[in-house]
DNA sequence: CATTCAGTGTTATTTTTCTAACGTTGATTT
DNA sequence: AAATCAACGTTAGAAAAATAACACTGAATG
């Protein structure tokens, strides 16, 4: 195996180059184009630490969108996704032909975003790189993302004039999602550069839910963005939430528990 | 093989929305997550039109990125790729350690992206979304990404603000892509979105380069954005070109045709 | 100059994935 | 009730991909 970097590296950046448009490459062309065996290349990849990875005989960018597998070996992502998907089927059914929706980043709200294909016209408004890449792939939603700098760690964008963005447009829902929702503190997230889109998504919209698993309860998390009662419901997954949340005295409309028998 | 869309279509139905979140699914979870045989996904998936696709025994979403081939069996799009990734090789010439990189959308200029991560410091800004997220797997460039509505024809975004935007970043150089390049019409593209954030790019950047292949000139299409000589250098592959352009009495700083022979 | 060893190709073997054919089931029809 | 048929499973075989083992090469080292 090839211990140094020596001419592997430099034919992994070769094939990262071809792949970086977006794309796959087969083995055996791959291996014409750095004129090696594939065997050679099989070795590149393994040996050395790469993006790349290999599927089923073809090259593609790990890091893409699209590529790493859900379910992982242990069950335990395999659960947080189906907890994930429950809590969007419920939210799912606020949405009506024709909202325009506001869908904040992280990964919370994910599985909402197929489902939106069953609809006719919608519009979605994201700052999420993710929520924005999966629906572009959506013909009958119109995107609306909102720009700016990019970052990686929450995948989604912030910039100065987030809220005028926001405030331009007719949003009628706005889904929010949260990492920390507190009693007496509050909901909060981790970033800073969510906050902006956040508050002016729940200034804006019309109608607006925070959608939040049972595990973010009681929890604090540094960037502080709205209080509880600032929403017109709360989509989770808790049994006891809504005892909670309505016995200390706040003015919570609505919250909604997933029944526990879901299809 | 199921004829009328049954249970087949739901069963794909599900899938999808898991497959959503951006990932890929192992057959046989697949399988397993419907409760059926492996056989039977396989079935689904060749019978009934599916934007799904099975890669290597894993389910992936066709219309993500990174997941179509580069090399279809024609050697086509190969050589078109070539072509491209020479004119970007000669592109990146002109960048240095620190840009700030206006880039344009289009395939062109794709080639280009994984070459930056050679640097250590960049910025690029963009309004495509196939730009952004090649960039955004790039630890070292940041990512400025202009926002709005998306267009999916072009898988850019366009605004009203596109151009106030783009004037308060200190782009550095402007990469810009043309669909047609005629020495009496000027420059053009296809979508009259794109014009608002080219013209932009041109007015702030301090060097402008144009990067088109030679298949270009001649052509005119419906969105002028720029004359020639709004440019300082004009990236192309035609062995005639700078006489073709310059003789014209045009004043083009500098035009760049590759090399015969290259790496 | 012989030795070493990283880098690579070749071949064989195992594993996985794909395909095709046939069998089963259960509802619907005749 | 027999026939039909969509929907699905099962099995076996073919094809492709992954792995492992061994052989070759040419540059660096002793």
């Amino acid at each position: 195996m090839p211990t140094t970097n020596g001419r592997s590296a430099l034919r992994l950046a070769k094939l990262q180059e071809a792949l970086a448009s977006g794309g796959t490459l087969h083995l055996r062309d791959a291996a014409e184009l750095c004129d090696v065996s594939e065997m050679t290349i099989r070795r590149d990849l393994s040996t050395q630490k790469t993006t790349i990875s290999l599927l089923g005989g073809r090259l593609v960018m790990a890091n893409y969108p699209g590529v790493t597998p859900i379910y992982d070996l242990n069950e335990q992502r395999a659960s947080h996704y189906q907890a994930k998907h429950r809590l969007c089927q419920r939210a799912l059914a606020y949405i009506q032909e024709g909202d325009t929706l506001f869908i904040d980043c992280g990964s919370t709200l994910m599985p909402l975003l197929s489902q939106l294909s069953h609809f006719h016209e919608l519009t979605v408004v994201t700052y999420a790189l993710n929520v924005a890449n999966a629906v572009a792939a959506l013909p009958n939603v119109r995107l609306v993302l909102l720009g700016g700098l990019f970052y990686a760690a929450s995948q989604s964008f912030g910039s100065d004039n987030m809220a005028a963005a926001v405030e331009q447009l007719g949003i009628n829902k706005a889904l929010i999602s949260a990492a920390g929702v507190d009693l007496e503190r509050g909901v909060s997230c981790f970033h800073f550069h969510e906050v902006a889109p956040k508050q002016a998504a729940i200034a804006t919209a019309i109608k607006r839910l925070l959608v939040v698993d049972a595990s973010k309860f009681g929890v604090v998390r540094p960037a502080y963005f709205a209080a509880l009662d600032d929403f017109d419901v709360v989509v989770t997954d808790k049994e006891g939430a809504p005892q909670l949340l309505q016995e200390h005295g706040r003015v919570v409309p609505e919250i909604v528990v997933p029944a526990e028998t879901m299809a």
